[in-house]
DNA sequence: AATGAATGAGGATTCATTCAT
DNA sequence: CATGAATGAATCCTCATTCAT
């Protein structure tokens, strides 16, 4: 297939599952959109899961590099986990989709869809537990189970993510943000009165 | 309408929807399996949003009795918060069309839907914060802004909520939440020597 | 449904399966003709397969019962046969569904047609057992294995069919059919110059 | 085009045209099966039906070759009628896209389709007429119009074709085949007791 | 000659909703 | 109040065929 046409399908489908979902997105909007016939979406493709897939999988890819690349940059692991954070919630825009499989059925949409989403959590979860690491090895923190905690503070990011597209005052969720920032490091009892 | 076929329709949504989400819910087959015709089911509800908002506002107001009645029963903000999370967590099995809400599109798939879902959020928020305000008179948690710290508790304990459906094995959950809750208490660096 | 409409859908039905065979009438068509929203079609029949074979067993019972009373109208075991031979090509106008199954494709396009199809055939085959088995009681008909006989008549008529459709000239398939009578009275040795 | 590509794709279209009829088969699979591009077809076949009719082409060939082959190595004509029979029938594993014709759409699918089959059968006819003539002129048959009877004979023996292909017990279909021809030897009257 | 790419024209099926009885 | 019947609007997908290279 000619380069122009499939990244226009692509584009187009990028912003349109964003929008309205993968069920609400139809192939003949899609196709029109992307200024192509539907049929020649289907030559290509084969399936509507199978575009929405392609569009997932190349936004999981982008939010691990941008992640992993700022957290390189840093140096102590508590700006490290900071990074993190910051990061992944500053790609909300770019990766609207793998943010709707948060909102929008999952195994019911597209069973490989929830793979791929699991997937984008294994991958952060590694790069946590890196940090965690590095900082437990510091003595700077104290934890028991890495892995647990990693996937914990995994979870409970994923909560923020729900928000992203419904609060629209990003100043707001920076300042939740902060918040669970100082929670993690500090906790409710240690307090957080030498941070920043 | 007859009290028992307004209940059987009621008790057939909850658990289809539950099931299969709204959008895979067809009017057809809920009004099959609630034994009843299609056309009563809308002489009565006008609407499929307006049935599965019926469901919601049940499910709420279940989840939320159940959260009060477990935290007043603690008496240190500690073993409130802790009952907090527990209680909310196993309430999953009973409030499934809530947490579909996570996995099943928001406004996308019933525009008062995200408005019932905010409704709980803002009454799970009251209760924390009511938790945490008492805690810091008592100078057990230190804290500067006591209703953005319980929004952040809030939106994380949300991220475990996706988790329920997909993770089968509930010991691993429960270890989770054990996980998360040291870290609310102490965070990283205050570690966890002391608990338990 | 209201009988009259239930009709109309029934009386197209069966006049373009019959023109267009199952695979080309569209159910777009079908609704058009029969003067009927499409979706009035699905609320009735659920599937064009089962419009299909509505058709179908209309016309073998419609089939069966002519050939049963043609049969039962006559005496001598000869004439029946031939009344059953007659008659059978003189239903050809009022069952062109189950001869084209004989023209489209059976298991290929609907499963269940090729079953209501044996359904004819054995149907045929027993009623055709009956008029030898008499013939062999009275002596004038000299056969070992009856129903092995009478599955063989049935086959070769079967052949017949096939030709309804393609030759225009009438006369000319009714010398066939009296050509097929002598041969099965009389057989290539026997002669026929007793006969008519 | 180059022999080793063409023959694949009469090849390929032989054993799916016979498997899945020419409706069913489409032109992507058939390419695909063949490991031609579906163009390539095109460029030389210029249409789904031009591929059709040439794999019946040379499938009526090869059944009238064989059919004419054993019925010469017969002196008698009583046992050249049941040697084209059991030819015929025989024949039916490498001719299955003819037996298809029966059992699919003839004009339906492919216009000059019929025709073809149609060239078969006068084919079979003529040869038929030779024998019955033969018969004739030795005094053993007894026929007044030879070519009429023929015809007869083979529109007949048209009937078994189609239960070929859906009967399993290769065994009782020539059971069937004895006793038809038992008839045509012999007829409902003339009896059977000297015949094998 | 061979092909990858593109497409127009359907085609079956689903579904929320309305309405006369 | 309850319902059987009817429907318009979508929706995903298929396929024979064309065409530039």
């Amino acid at each position: 297939m000619k380069q122009e046409k499939l990244e226009s399908i692509i584009e187009a489908a990028k912003r349109m599952f964003a929008r309205y979902g993968q069920r609400k997105t139809s192939m003949d909007e899609l196709a029109q959109v992307a200024r192509v016939a539907k049929a020649t979406i289907y030559s290509h493709f084969g399936t509507k899961d199978k575009v929405y897939q392609e569009v997932l999988y190349s936004e999981i890819n982008e939010i691990v590099e941008k992640i992993s690349a700022a957290v390189a940059k840093e140096s102590s692991p508590m700006n490290k986990l900071t990074a993190f954070v910051k990061t992944k919630f500053n790609q909300r825009r770019k990766a609207l989709n793998i943010l709707n499989l948060n909102r929008e059925g999952i195994e019911k949409v597209s069973p490989l869809a929830g793979e791929i989403r699991n997937q984008l959590f294994e991958r952060e979860v590694n790069i946590i537990s890196s940090i965690l690491k590095e900082g437990v090895d510091e003595g700077i923190f104290h934890i028991n189970n890495i892995i647990l905690t990693a996937k914990a503070i995994c979870h409970a990011l994923r909560g923020f993510e729900l928000t992203w597209l419904v609060e629209e005052n990003e100043e707001r969720i920076d300042n939740y943000h902060d918040e669970l920032i100082r929670i993690l490091f500090y906790g409710l009892i240690g307090g957080k009165e030498n941070i920043k």
